[in-house]
DNA sequence: CTAAACATGGGTGTTTACCCCCATCGAATC
DNA sequence: GATTCGATGGGGGTAAACACCCATGTTTAG
C-alpha cells in the first residue's frame, strides 16, 4: 500500500483528493496539510512514500517545500499538482527535485499512475513536461518559444503601446514617428509574435504576464 | 438521492470532487463539464438539482453560466465553487442568481451542507459572504457599476468571442446570424463598456477578471 | 395593454488594421 | 569592406473595424 501525503491549501479540493485516492483503493492517505510548513512537518515525521505537493500554499510554496523534502527527507518522492503551465515552474520544480510534475487539468487515472509510477522509484513527468525540457536541453540557457524576446526594443515600445489601447497615428504622435513607421512596426510584431490581430495580441500580453 | 452537475475545467479537481461527493453517499453526479458551455448544455438536458460551477472556466466562465442557468433552467440551483474571496465575485454571482457561494478553503463537510440546503430549496453562504452582502445592504448607494451586467445575453456572447481574438465575420458564422448582426453588436458592446476599440475592450475582460 | 428592450439585418460612410512589396541610412557584426 | 539588422518611411491594396443612421418582429416589463 502506497503511503501518500497531500498537500493543497484549499480544503475542498484537498478532501476531495483525498477521497478520490482513497477510492481508487490503490494508496492510503496517511497525512494532510494545508500550508507549505505543515507538509514539510508532516512529511519529515511521517515519511510517505510519495508527496503530493499543489505549488501556490500559505508560509511555503510548493517549490520550496520540494526542495526541502529533496535535502532532508530524500526517499520521499515529490509529485507537483499545479494548475501552471508555465515553462519556468516546470524547470523550477525539476531543479528543486520534484519527482513527478502534473498540470490539475490531467485526468485523475494520470494522478493515480504518477502516485504508483513515483512509488516505484521512477520518475513521472507528462508529455508537456518533456517536451519542456527536451526543449531546454536542445537550446540551454534561452527560454523555448519566446518571441516576444525576438522584439526589438522600437517593437517593444509599440508592443505596449498597442496593448494599451492606442490606434497606430497615437502611437506615431507619441513615439514621433510617421504613421506608416508605427504601421510597419505593427505587422512586423504580429508576424513575430505569431498572432492575427490586436485582440489576440493583447491576450498574448495577458499569457505572458507582460501587463502592469 | 440530490442529483448534481459537477463543473470545473481541472479534470483532477473534477473527479476529486466527483469521487468525493458520492463519498458522503448522500448525493449521486448525473454530470460532470470542463467548460462553461458543456455546463449549461448538461444542465438544460438533464437538469440535476444542484449546479456546483467554478468561476474560471474556458469557453464561458461561471458568472456567465450562472446567469443562463438563472434564465433557461431556474429550478436548478447554482453553487459557486472558488477560491476568490473578492468582494466584486462575490456580489456579481448573488447577482447573476447563484443560490450558493463556497470558497474552496471551506472543508469538504460544508460543500455538502451547502449541496444539501440548495437542493432543499433554500439559499447557502459562508459566513464571509453574508458579510460581504450586509456591507452592500448598509450602503445601498450605487451598488456598483457593472457596464458589463448592461450587456444583453446576446453581447456577452459576442464580447467573450471578440476577446477570443475572433474577427466579425467569424463570430456571425459561429453564432449563425449576419455580419452585420455581430458587427452591430459589437459597436454596441464597445459603446456600453466605454472602450474605443478591441484592444480596450481585452483589456476592460482583463481588468474586470472575466477571462478564462 | 403599452412601452421598452432585444435580436435581427440593412445602408453608407470613414477610419483603422493588416499585408506585401519597396527603399534608405546607420550601426553593429563578421 | 561586406553583410546583416534595426529603424525609418513609403505605395498600393484588401479587409476589418467603427460610427451613424434605419427598419422589423419578438419578448419582457410596468
Amino acid at each position: 500500500m502506497i503511503r501518500i501525503l497531500v498537500a493543497d491549501d484549499h480544503t475542498v479540493v484537498r478532501e476531495s483528493l483525498v477521497a478520490a485516492l482513497i477510492a481508487s483503493g490503490e494508496c492510503q492517505v496517511i497525512a494532510e496539510a494545508a500550508d507549505g510548513v505543515a507538509a514539510v512537518e508532516q512529511a519529515l515525521l511521517l515519511r510517505p512514500n510519495v508527496a503530493v505537493v499543489d505549488i501556490s500554499m500559505p508560509k511555503l510554496n510548493g517549490i520550496e517545500v520540494v526542495r526541502r523534502l529533496a535535502v532532508e527527507a530524500p526517499e520521499v518522492r515529490s509529485l507537483v499538482l499545479t494548475m501552471h503551465e508555465e515553462e519556468e515552474y516546470v524547470l523550477h520544480m525539476v531543479h528543486a527535485g520534484a519527482s513527478g510534475y502534473l498540470v490539475k487539468h490531467a485526468p485523475m487515472a494520470e494522478l493515480i499512475t504518477a502516485v504508483k509510477t513515483l512509488a516505484a522509484g521512477e520518475v513521472y513527468f507528462g508529455p508537456y513536461v518533456s517536451r519542456v525540457l527536451a526543449m531546454q536541453v536542445q537550446r540551454p540557457g534561452r527560454s523555448f518559444d519566446d518571441p516576444y524576446g525576438a522584439l526589438s526594443i522600437r517593437e517593444r515600445e509599440v508592443f505596449h503601446l498597442v496593448v494599451d489601447g492606442m490606434t497606430t497615428k497615437e502611437i506615431a504622435r507619441k513615439l514621433e514617428i510617421s504613421t506608416k513607421t508605427a504601421e510597419n512596426h505593427r505587422s512586423r510584431i504580429l508576424e513575430k509574435l505569431g498572432v492575427r490581430n490586436t485582440a489576440e495580441l493583447v491576450r498574448y500580453a495577458v499569457r505572458k504576464h507582460l501587463l502592469d
